[in-house]
DNA sequence: ACCTGAACACCGTTCAAGT
DNA sequence: ACCTGAACACCGTTCAAGT
């Protein structure tokens, strides 16, 4: 039984086999623990052993966005550009919320894979089909930035609200008092009357401001807008 | 002289010593080579002698946000708030052009400090001046994510390109075969006619943005909508 | 030729010994 | 009581020694 398990982690190593466990040990235990030493104890391999699949860390890295990547849904062929991408992106941003690392590690990449390369040429074909000139979707990509991974640059990760309620309270009225829009709109954030905010749905701000996005890219395809006949 | 030089080293340490300094390093040198121990280095202390104006390193991060954030110009007191709040966002972004190392430690925070919440209380009063709802407000901050700091999450930073002008149209010609969507809005980036992007007018494209976005808040703000009566 | 243990040059931070 | 050197528990990666 013991000899099985072993021979289980001793099964070649391969990029795939590496990029494949990088990936759940990130899933499960979170983009800080995923170190080399790390991965290749989880892998039953001697840290230097991964340096055959992978380059660098940094290569580690792209491989696992190469994976997230591959688990977003290919463009529904039938429908208008507007809606096709409207699909796209929120079936992107469901592959981000199964890997809540990911947008980080996106962010940090300075030079894209080919598979990045090939989604965001994808994505770029896509308002071409729908009639876009060069010039606008270069501006329209520009203006969408990290929403194509479906993913926004929330201002501060919803800070974890103290459990006890007493604490949530006092914590409450200082804000009101100190930052009263703050306190404001932090209530506005959900109707049932509670006094303190419990966090926002986050899904309905990524398709509020998706929507507002894509209104603004039609109205402005619709008008001709281009970059030097602007008024 | 040597011994002056030491002495204004020994200055006695504060907070606000150690903040500027850390990021003066920053700026310098950046981000990658602020750690406790070269900043202490710089000050010409030991390392241990930081912890006593900062718990660690994440509260030295906070620190040099506050920094960052006290460069920022304060609103116009007499414009609309569609003008004022576009000038204050402008101010913010010619911040973070100083501290190309800003938007990275921003997105890295995981609670705001109090000068923070002083900044975005701010602007969000900016909005309630406006004569903006409290609930279109909370969606528009939203909307507006990492764009009230001046910055955009890039698609990916601006890979530099090769120096050499034959590598140059090698790498094109294999990106115009491969990803021709992508080659074709890289070109329009420019007009002056060449063959190879340059990369784009990163300010361009920031206000194409910001005021696709104010507009599209313009229209709701007029059109008197609600989270709960929209169509 | 392949594999890998030890070592290198770093981190942030703890802790106990020295003044 | 204050200050600080050494140490701890990590990193990613190099390199040379062992098979």
């Amino acid at each position: 039984m013991v000899q099985q398990v072993d021979d289980t982690r001793r099964a070649p190593l391969n990029r795939d086999r590496v990029l494949r466990a990088a990936v759940a040990l990130a899933d499960e235990a979170g983009i800080d623990t995923l170190s080399m030493r790390n991965l290749a104890q989880e892998l039953g391999v001697v840290p230097m052993a991964l340096y055959k699949h992978v380059a660098n860390k940094e290569q580690l890295l792209d491989g696992m966005v190469d994976v997230i990547v591959g688990e977003i849904e290919p463009p529904a062929g039938d429908a208008d550009w507007r809606t096709a991408i409207r699909q796209r992106i929120l079936s992107a941003r469901r592959v981000l919320l199964r890997h809540p690392w990911a947008s980080r590690v996106i962010e940090s990449r300075s030079q894209p894979t080919l598979v990045v390369l090939d989604y965001l040429n994808s994505i770029v074909g896509m308002f071409r089909a729908g009639g876009f000139s060069v010039d606008l979707t270069h501006h329209v990509m520009h203006a969408l930035g990290s929403r194509v991974w479906g993913f926004t640059q929330e201002l501060f990760p919803t800070s974890p609200l103290p459990a006890d309620p007493e604490l949530q309270a006092v914590m409450f009225r200082e804000m009101a008092g100190r930052y009263p829009h703050i306190a404001e709109i932090a209530v506005a954030a959900h109707d049932e009357g509670s006094v303190v905010g419990r966090g926002c749905d986050d899904q309905f701000e990524f398709e509020f401001a998706l929507d507002l996005l894509l209104d603004g890219f039609e109205k402005r395809h619709q008008q001709g807008w281009t970059s030097t006949n602007q008024s």
